[in-house]
DNA sequence: CGGACGCTTCGGCCCTCACCGAAGCGTCCG
DNA sequence: CGGACGCTTCGGTGAGGGCCGAAGCGTCCG
């Protein structure tokens, strides 16, 4: 076993992708879920386009990064699911080391924005997510206790919702995604997925500004409540 | 947000210690769930002590490995069972790269040994690892379509077979390990780490030598027939 | 059609870090 | 007590890689 080891090679290569600051900030970035442009990357990162050009040739390479062309803009987005899995459960590791608070006035408005209610990906999070992973818990759709899964009655509850499961391909229909505001687990994978895409289509919640905040509507108050009998007032 | 994102730079750091080769060789070694010796990883990876000793340090500081020292030696192993899923999850990501195929007869025979049976930190993995997961979803223990959870019966079953699981810790009682060998999810979390235990204290399983493999013995065919059904053909 | 714009390539700079061997320190054992 | 052994510290070396600005290329728009 003294011979080189694929697998740690693989491994080694897998890593240095996110072993960089620069890189890293792009992938943290990127955890909304959305396409962004080179330039918007490269000043969010604060360095030079060249910079960040080279960086994106490495993240898309080496596959966690899908490029799409449109003029003379490149966006890139999250490779797929896995991809967004794997950099949620790295930052989730750090987390817990690096408590943060906001500096700016400015700052504490968008980070209180972002713990109310955010996209993690393709899933809600922040207070409204946990509030929505409880309620699905409370109300006998979703076992935390001994792991984490849809009953039945959750996947009644989907069917009755009129909110599809794709259930094809090998991505987990439920899945626990740890929240680095609340410390927390909460919803994710197809059934998350399919979820917040449904509250975004019908007006449940709609997207603050370009970031990654999400405001719960009116309506949004009404079906929560009506659906999952969610407070109004725990989602302030 | 041009400002440097404490995020990004603990990402960046915590990759950054997975990033070489050689630790990555240590990290997937102590996957095994065993304390390792510096000098045994340093012969493992075919570095020299001195370097290896580095690298020690390194994983240490930034929290990976636990380390315990005893007289002229010096135990590491990794840190705790967040840390273990946490290399799995970036080692499976790897392997769908990275088909290894045995280029020995020996690493053939090791090879094959531990595709039939082994340890994936603290719970089975290989073809015995998918056999008692797939024998838990057969028999409406586990639940598997909707996520991945135990059933109250699944919840009785360990009761029933006095098998104790731990249910303080936030530590999911239940969770998907994604198999590098059999490309499936097995069982892992609180309840993977129980069976394994009590198979290796009863006598269901022995290690096989000094490597992470472990061999079903003839009272542990016996068991697992009784218990879950397996058939002992499944496990060869 | 020409200028603004977004991105990429290239050359060069500098810093980081993995590696080794030699030397030193503590532990174990004959 | 002395030698073997395991590990660590230190100095030196070399490769890798992140960064920038300048220059080039394609796209968009007035």
């Amino acid at each position: 076993m003294t011979t080189k080891d694929p697998r740690a090679a693989g491994l080694a290569r897998l890593a240095a992708l996110a072993a960089d600051e620069t890189r890293a900030a792009c992938l943290l970035a990127l955890l909304d879920g959305r396409a962004w442009t080179a330039g918007e990357l490269a000043r969010h990162a604060g360095v030079a386009a060249s910079t960040l050009s080279e960086h994106l040739g490495k993240l898309v390479t080496g596959g966690l990064l899908a490029e799409e062309r449109q003029g003379r803009h490149r966006y890139v987005r999250l490779a797929d699911a896995r991809v967004a899995q794997l950099v949620e459960d790295l930052a989730a590791q750090v987390a817990p080391g690096a408590a943060e608070r906001p500096r700016t006035l400015r700052q504490a408005g968008a980070g209180s924005a972002m713990a109310r209610g955010r996209t993690c990906y393709d899933h809600l999070a922040g207070r409204l997510g946990i509030a929505v992973t409880d309620a699905f818990t409370a109300r006998g759709l979703l076992l935390q206790e001994t792991g984490f899964a849809l009953t039945d009655a959750g996947l009644r509850w989907f069917g009755a919702a009129g909110i599809g499961l794709d259930r094809r391909g090998r991505r987990p229909l439920a899945r626990a995604c740890l929240d680095w505001t609340e410390r927390r687990p909460h919803l994710a994978g197809v059934a998350g997925a399919a979820l917040c895409r449904h509250a975004l289509e019908t007006g449940w919640c709609v997207r603050i500004g370009s970031e990654r905040a999400v405001k719960v509507t009116e309506a949004g108050e009404r079906a929560l409540s009506e659906l999952l009998g969610i407070d109004a007032e725990a989602l302030r």
